[in-house]
DNA sequence: GGTAAAGTGTAAAAATTCTGTACTGCTTAT
DNA sequence: ATAAGCAGTACAGAATTTTTACACTTTACC
């Protein structure tokens, strides 16, 4: 999943980020309002964290004309500002949650999940695909008996190739939701880790089948040729 | 399915001349609006991706010549001018469909797959025959359970035969689909796809009649015996 | 802190798959 | 009967994908 920080102060933007990052999302960050609007006009995110107060352009001109130009990506806002006021203001311009500074990294992270969930998958912490019950939360794949654990990497991976379950995803796309900007990664990565979740997951019943030249997509496995 | 790319960007249009050919399409590439212009009063194409910045003849001098010879061929046009005014004009002229620089390569592909069903199919990314039904998205046929994938060229192959469905098609019109001119193939070439890709089709229920002489046609089986 | 274990990307080798050509043998039409 | 058209197979070069090996980081746990 790929998520967008707008966050001005130094430390919680570097520990957010690292947070993010180490749970297997592809974190970019902008520092400014400006920037991420202007980010936010070719570049598309699972989910938002934008804080209110920011030099340039603040929070909620962002939001505004994010929403202006037809963009429901899911957006959750920080503000140091416990106002009320304030709060109600956000969640009319369109914001999808809001938390209060101080708080706590956890429930951050809970509300981010909570709001990519709503988004994707109607709801639930848990998205399953034939057999296959994949856990977002613990990153833990189940059928029956059955358990495995996924790496980061893995997971990020099998969720999208869930969300997007008898849909071909390209290579590019696979890049592109595990992959912030900064950090570039060749193909060549996503078929090892192709390659890696395909191992663990050749004890279920379903299969990431090739599509030469478009990419994978993620099916039943079939007993026939 | 053939297209025919009008871009004078070096880069761009190499990076997509290879995009598109390896997602089996026959791309021809023109990099001036004249040559552009010329070719298309003798050579037909399934679909015209067509930057609007060229030099010699722009953009829409050539989709307004297009249609006033009164050829309907689905255009795509590519514009780095992001202004409103340009986006209708173009659209008055008889564009099917526009995309501002800069632009994903997937939106790309998905667009002007979009064209070419909507001229031909209407509008679904799943075309069918019989009980089978193609997935032009994933290359993949399916009769109830039963799922086969296809290669690029056999795809290709199987999409135009279903679109022309029950009427013949010559090897000459399948040569001038599955080929640019760039890359030449014999007419054997054809059979050869045309006995891989029956091989295939043999499971279900309908089959790639011969009419000697005059070329192929898709037809459902008839248990003659 | 420090050491072992797990996670990850790169590069390169191995394995697959794709695809046109050549060629053999069967059909069909005169 | 004879020639042209077509089906099917085998093969080889390419292109693409899968795997393996390895170096480097990050985490976990003393």
């Amino acid at each position: 999943m790929r998520l967008l920080l707008v966050e001005d102060d130094l430390i919680l933007k570097d520990g957010l980020e690292r947070s993010f990052t180490k749970l297997g999302y592809a974190v970019d960050v902008m520092a400014d309002g400006e920037s991420a609007n202007q980010l936010l006009t070719y570049q598309e995110y699972d989910v938002i964290v934008l804080d209110l107060g920011l030099p340039k352009l603040n929070g909620f001109e962002v939001l505004k004309r994010l929403r202006g130009r037809g963009n429901n990506t899911p957006v959750l806002i920080l503000t140091a500002l416990e106002d009320i006021q304030n709060r109600v203001k956000g969640l009319d311009l369109g914001a999808d949650d809001y938390l209060a500074k101080p708080f706590e990294l956890a429930e951050l992270e809970a509300r981010v999940r909570a709001l990519i969930r709503r988004g994707v998958s109607g709801g639930s912490a848990k998205i399953s695909f034939g057999d296959l019950v994949f856990d977002t939360t613990s990153r833990q794949c189940m059928v029956n008996e059955v358990t495995l654990s996924l790496s980061a990497r893995e997971a990020a991976l099998l969720e999208l190739l869930i969300l997007k379950a008898t849909k071909v995803v390209s290579k590019a796309k696979i890049l592109e939701h595990l992959c912030s900007w900064d950090e570039e990664m060749s193909e060549n990565a996503v078929e090892v880790n192709v390659s890696r979740l395909r191992k663990k997951l050749n004890v279920f019943d379903i299969e990431i089948r090739t599509i030469r030249g478009l990419g994978y997509l993620l099916a039943k496995l079939e007993t026939t040729s």
